[in-house]
DNA sequence: TGGGTTAATGCAAGCCCTTACATTTTGCAA
DNA sequence: TTGCAAAATGTAAGGGCTTGCATTAACCCA
């Protein structure tokens, strides 16, 4: 037996099983899947008929090694349990895929010791290129990809401050109008619920936001406390609560994201509090749930299906070379809805 | 030159680097990274510290060429814009990377065809095998599994009707039960603003659950109208109004799952209902948008996360070929809220 | 019709692992 | 010590695809 390869039979069908149906060469064959410009039509057409008679799919091992590329994209959220990430990660999920990508999700439940466990995880299986979620990381981490030469792209944040490619709005000046929106309302007494800070620059840009607006605005509004707790609706209840039932209370209650402040509403109606009559609650996200729940929630809208398109476009751009990563800023837009109203009723 | 293979310089280190740094073959670092007790301890860390030296990591196409395996699992799941899926997703995929596989999901929105294409997708990506949201789809598709020897596990339901496995609950026992509970409560009169029915064997099965419990319960409740309408917190809103509109108005309405439900639920406090005195409304899942709404939603639980976590484990034996498939049918439970009172105010 | 240019196709060398089988080493009983 | 079985390690053959370069076919203009 010479070094001849053997008609496979039985098995998957391979290049060369397509190749010889078709009477080509496996490179012709490659070609007409991969560059189909490069082939004559009518060899394409011979081809493509060999591929269909013998329900050929390329096998996914080889075309890696080969190509040494891996098609694939990897995204590391925070966390899939809540609707923050699902808009804009389907968009992305859906533009990848119409370049022929695949997308691979991990998350990393905001710790930052397992979101590097799934940054390793995805580069060793070959994700050609990264998506991750605001900036702020060890920076080892970002030598490690640099070096592995896999690009990253950073979405739901935007910032001078670094030099990272980014597709996000900027977390500070949204959080910022939005306090000033609730400044003009008349309120002078404001709580805050903040996400966890600590390894989230979101978070920590937000309550930035609210802090700038009060020091810029007349009326010497200010903030009467804060809690800090995890993105859960649970937690928005329980930091609303303590809030309420402190000395010093608030007219207005501005939480980090509308999980919070849908936690919050909720347990106001436990408590027999009318929203926004005796106290206003704001959110962040515009996450479907912000319209649902009633009263329905006073958000900053973060145009999350525009930001996952354009990511996947970006990424795949400097995946291929055709890009050194351009960020771009995109704009957030307030809501106003029921929550918030004027203190003091009406 | 010869056929050997050069030191490779300046790009990612390969098993050679690693076997001639620590003075051994390739064979023997592979079997340290992959079965690591058919090496005697003294090599293994002498290996091990030439993987680290090096910075070492498997390159994943030549790993999946020569192994077949790709230690991939594949999900398709219908939508992941709410959170129906989501908490058992994540199960799911905790229990894989326990496991030493990682999870490939892609979203259908719930459409057949785009479904199928979906799994060609996954198949020719190398997943070894596959998580599927309930039994109706082409039989073709089945085969076409079957042939290429992929393992398939269906989720999210159970019945004895197919010979596939599964872990998932009765979704017709399920919802029979919570109609048995509303018209125990003495409801006579029922809408039902179920899911979209066709090629969805869940929604048809929730749909029978309610009809056959009026069939078997005394008092002659009667079904006075069914809409049916994609899974979307608007298209709830827009059928509960055309249902509270016409002339014959329902006591309670059933709705296929708490998406529908809690659209329901809102646009009854828009149209000035009060629920559950005017009318009442129940869901189905109990995410977690059911406890935040106001009211709160009566509906059917189901152990997600304990669906998601069988799941893995099964799957993963049946890929291993450790097991045929064996399927298992988790119990749901009532969870009994706000939302549902008696017809006639208290 | 011939010569030159370009487009289309073929050839064959990798790509980097895993694993069956061959070989060497080790451990232990006699 | 010797001999033998078992354990450890080495050898080398793929695995199926892509792609640089070589070759052949097609085309065009003079």
């Amino acid at each position: 037996m010479s070094g001849q390869t053997m008609q496979s039979s039985g098995s998957t069908p391979t290049l060369d099983d397509v190749a010889k149906l078709a009477g080509v060469s496996t490179a012709t064959v490659s070609r007409c899947l991969n560059s189909p410009d490069r082939v004559v039509e009518r060899t394409r057409l011979r081809v493509m008929k060999a591929v269909d008679a013998l329900g050929y799919t390329p096998n996914f091992g080889a075309r890696v090694m080969a190509a040494k590329r891996t098609f694939t994209i990897g995204a590391i959220i925070p966390t899939m349990e809540n609707a923050i990430f699902a808009r804009g990660l389907q968009a992305f999920q859906e533009e990848l895929h119409a370049r022929g990508y695949t997308l691979l999700v991990s998350s990393s439940a905001y710790r930052p010791e397992l979101e590097e466990e799934q940054i390793r995880a995805l580069v060793s299986r070959g994700a050609d290129g990264l998506l991750l979620i605001g900036y702020e990381r060890d920076p080892a981490i970002y030598q490690y990809l640099e070096r592995q030469n896999r690009p990253v792209l950073i979405a739901w944040a935007f910032s001078d401050a670094y030099k990272l490619t980014s597709i996000g709005f900027n977390n500070c000046a949204s959080m910022y109008e939005l306090a000033r929106q609730v400044i003009d309302f008349g309120h002078r007494k404001i709580s805050v619920i903040s996400g966890v800070t600590k390894g989230n620059d979101r978070a920590v840009q937000r309550l930035k936001g609210i802090k700038d607006a009060i020091a810029d605005s007349p009326g010497d509004p200010e903030i009467i406390s804060i809690v800090e707790t995890p993105y859960e609706v649970e937690n928005g209840g329980d930091a609303f609560e303590s809030i309420m039932t402190a000395q010093n209370r608030p007219t207005v209650v501005m939480c980090g994201n509308d999980v919070l402040a849908a936690g919050a509403i909720r347990r106001a109606m436990e408590l027999g509090l009318s929203v926004p009559r005796d106290v206003s609650i704001t959110g962040f996200d515009d996450i479907e749930l912000a319209r649902i729940v009633t009263p329905s929630i006073t958000t900053v809208h973060v145009p999350h299906r525009e930001m996952g398109r354009r990511a996947a476009i970006e990424l795949v751009r400097m995946v291929e070379n055709q890009s050194e990563g351009e960020s771009s800023e995109l704009k957030s837009s307030l809501r106003l809805r029921e929550s918030l109203g004027r203190p003091d009723g009406k």
